[in-house]
DNA sequence: GAACGCGTTGTGCGA
DNA sequence: TTCGCACAACGCGTT
């Protein structure tokens, strides 16, 4: 037991329930925690602040808990693999231990990655621990087609029973080496600030949302919302409020997503907390709302170029806006522009909090695509991913396919209206008023409706609408209506399509729900 | 095998 | 004010 191992963090930023790290601490007798900021995933012009400070403090946690039991966080940057290679062979690395992902190009890193440490004799362990279960796994139970509806989900779930009770975080930590210094890698002087960052160009003033990091925090906030027993057994997700000016939610996603808390330990306090009670249940409840997360990724996982339309099974081919003019309406979209008030008060919250309740999400996405602008999923969906500090590539592709109606939900004719939406939870517009502060004279009646104040009234508000705030950039009623039409004619062309292309419809596979997961 | 029921979270109208 | 309904659907599971 006098080996040197590498812990390489993924998402896994915590020490609690952390397979692949206890791996390397029983292993060894040295361990190098080490974090890689790998720029080509992380690239500096599609990441914003709140998201990149976000997970730097997250680091910044991590590293100050690890002090704590007697370690330290080491930060590099470059290539993952590259930066792998030139360590183990630097400082004679025998064991590797990193968390399993389930993303493309995660998945293809983690390959080479083995490969690497293959061809240099060094033992490795990629475990699985983002998610709830082993995706290969649940895959297997649905005899290697993910369920596509939650209600199929809920049956493989009924299959599986609990997912596995989450692991303690280790008392002690191996002491690390001394400093990480390798020609030809990148390693920060402990963990950087956002000004330290290289190849970015942030000004640390514009790190503006509210949320603090770390695995502590992620605890202490998942501990205080389940000690609301009422509110947790009575949770469900439709009837919470997307203009509250506090989460109504448990606002718990930055830190599962980021990987301060594991999926497993809030699913298992959960289910301590409720045990005798009553409660809502799934796909409404708050247990649901870790099933939708646990389906996105197995759908993410396992379906073909998931984050796009070309080539993508499941995706409802839409003749979408892509272009040039895509590209101008989507700006005044992100940049809380487009002339509805609802709409840009949630893009507003996006860019400065990094985070909206999941129904405002619903909206402004609607809006964006099937509802009004027509723009595709997919560019909606890099501005999402660029804020938001719950940025999380499997369950943002999943809405965003949900939200456009491209798959999972068709009802096309359900369409938000940015103008009626939240007047039901909030009639006087305070979420507005906050979100949109140029708008917080306007009088309870106009708010949702600016433009349609008398000239008079928006003098006396000091905003006038064409000049200090935009007029809309469309007509909601007319071009939703507009966009149902072309909705009809895109599904219609699909179903001409699928019924001209003479494939047989495909097989359903033989039962073998259990393979080599057989219970001996 | 055809028919039917159902699905986390819409809107606007008329009774 | 509240409720039921129509409005341009699809995929999956059950009967």
């Amino acid at each position: 037991m006098s080996k040197i191992g590498l812990h390489w963090f993924r998402y896994g930023l915590r020490l609690h329930d952390n397979p692949p790290l206890l791996k390397a601490i029983k292993t060894c007798s040295k361990v190098i925690p080490l974090y890689i900021l790998d720029t080509d995933y992380f690239k500096p012009d599609k990441v914003g602040i709140n998201r990149i400070g976000f997970l730097l403090d997250t680091l910044k946690a991590l590293d100050s808990d690890l002090r704590a039991k007697g370690s330290r966080l080491f930060v590099a940057q470059g290539n993952p693999n590259e930066v792998i290679r030139n360590l183990i062979q630097e400082h004679k690395v025998e064991l590797l231990s990193f968390e399993r992902d389930t993303e493309p190009y995660n998945k293809h890193m983690d390959n080479n990655i083995i490969e690497t440490a293959k061809s240099l004799n060094v033992e490795t362990f990629p475990l699985w621990g983002h998610t709830m279960f082993d995706p290969e796994y649940l895959l297997e139970m649905s005899n290697g087609k993910a369920p596509l509806t939650m209600t199929s989900f809920l049956t493989l779930m009924s299959e599986t029973g609990d997912p596995p009770k989450p692991l303690d975080p280790p008392e002690s930590m191996p002491s690390p080496i001394d400093n990480l210094k390798c020609k030809d890698v990148f390693v920060y002087e402990g963990i950087p600030t956002l000004s330290d960052l290289k190849g970015f160009n942030f000004d640390p003033k514009d790190y503006t949302t509210w949320f603090v990091a770390g695995e502590k925090e992620a605890i202490k906030k998942m501990t205080e919302f389940l000690a609301q027993k009422h509110r947790v057994s009575t949770f469900e997700k439709p009837k919470t409020l997307p203009t509250a000016l506090q989460p109504d939610t448990t606002a718990l996603s930055p830190y599962i997503t980021r990987g301060s808390l594991s999926s497993r330990l809030f699913y298992h306090s959960l289910k301590d907390t409720l045990k005798g009670m009553q409660s809502s249940k799934p796909p409404v409840s708050l247990k649901g709302q870790l099933y939708w997360r646990e389906m996105a990724y197995l759908i993410g996982f396992s379906v073909p170029n998931f984050n796009q339309m070309e080539g993508n099974p499941i995706c409802k081919q839409i003749p979408w806006l892509t272009g040039e003019e895509a590209k101008s309406l989507l700006e005044k979209w992100e940049m809380g522009q487009t002339g509805y008030p609802a709409v840009d008060a949630v893009m507003n919250q996006l860019r400065t909090e990094g985070w909206m309740h999941h129904l405002a999400r619903h909206l402004v996405a609607c809006y964006l695509t099937r509802g009004d602008l027509w723009v595709t999923w997919e560019l909606g969906r890099d501005v999402f991913d660029k804020h938001l500090v719950d940025a999380d590539w499997s369950i943002n592709n999943f809405s965003w396919h949900w939200l456009s109606c491209s798959a999972f939900f068709h009802q096309y004719f359900r369409c938000y209206s940015p103008v009626a939406f939240f007047k039901k939870t909030d009639p006087n517009g305070n979420y507005i008023k906050k979100h949109v502060p140029i708008l917080a004279k306007f009088p309870d009646k106009y708010i949702y409706e600016p433009w349609t104040a008398p000239k008079g009234i928006q003098t006396a508000c000091g905003c006038i609408i064409g000049k200090d705030y935009p007029k809309p950039m469309v007509d909601h009623k007319f071009v939703s209506k507009e966009n149902m039409d072309r909705m009809k004619k895109a599904y219609d062309a699909g179903k001409a399509k699928a019924k001209n292309s003479g494939e047989p419809p495909a097989k359903k596979l033989k039962q073998n729900k259990l393979g080599k997961y057989a219970k001996k």
